[in-house]
DNA sequence: GCCAACGTTGGC
DNA sequence: GCCAACGTTGGC
């Protein structure tokens, strides 16, 4: 599944960097770092490709939401954080010769209008197979089904 | 290769 | 702040 996915879900925490902030980064892009799960970096390592769509989540927030879309501008290259012994994701484990973390880059789509809560995302009968809906799912980086992103977007258009 | 201990995520 | 769920580590 993850092979074919065109459309994918990040998640960030906005206290520490939000969709308001990718909307003043310039060009509005960034690297995504600080990826530190094997799975997720996986996913963009190997399967997030140029133009993909992706929405960007706030978690560990009042409320959860779905809040936007942005697109893959860039794809994977080595994640520099890993090797900055100040950063909060250093990893000594992680060399310049062999790196462990990659990253890609994401460009701000459009901020929806009104931001989709988790709760209303669990009413949707057509997302109740949503990996973000899963009881404990904790994957940062994950792909999402093309009739999953349409009925998001749907709903964030009204 | 198993699995207990530990650390992290993230909703509530 | 709590805690369930999950991922990683490391001894054996």
């Amino acid at each position: 599944m993850a092979k074919e996915s065109r459309y994918w879900l990040v998640k960030t925490e906005p206290d520490c960097f939000s969709i308001q902030d990718l909307a003043k980064a310039p060009k509005r892009t960034t690297c995504w770092s600080g990826v530190r799960n094997y799975q997720a970096r996986n996913f963009m390592r190997d399967d997030m490709k140029l133009g993909d769509q992706v929405l960007i989540y706030h978690s560990s927030c009042n409320p959860p939401a779905v809040v936007g879309v942005a697109k893959v501008s860039r794809e994977a290259y080595p994640d520099h954080t890993s090797w900055d012994p100040n950063d909060d994701h250093f990893d000594p484990q992680s060399t310049k010769e062999n790196p462990r973390w990659f990253m890609v880059d994401l460009q701000l789509e459009r901020i929806f209008k009104e931001p989709i809560p988790l709760d209303r995302l669990r009413k949707i009968p057509a997302l109740k197979d949503m990996e973000l809906l899963r009881r404990g799912s904790r994957l940062s980086v994950q792909p999402v089904r093309k009739a999953e992103f349409e009925t998001i977007e749907q709903i964030a258009e009204g």
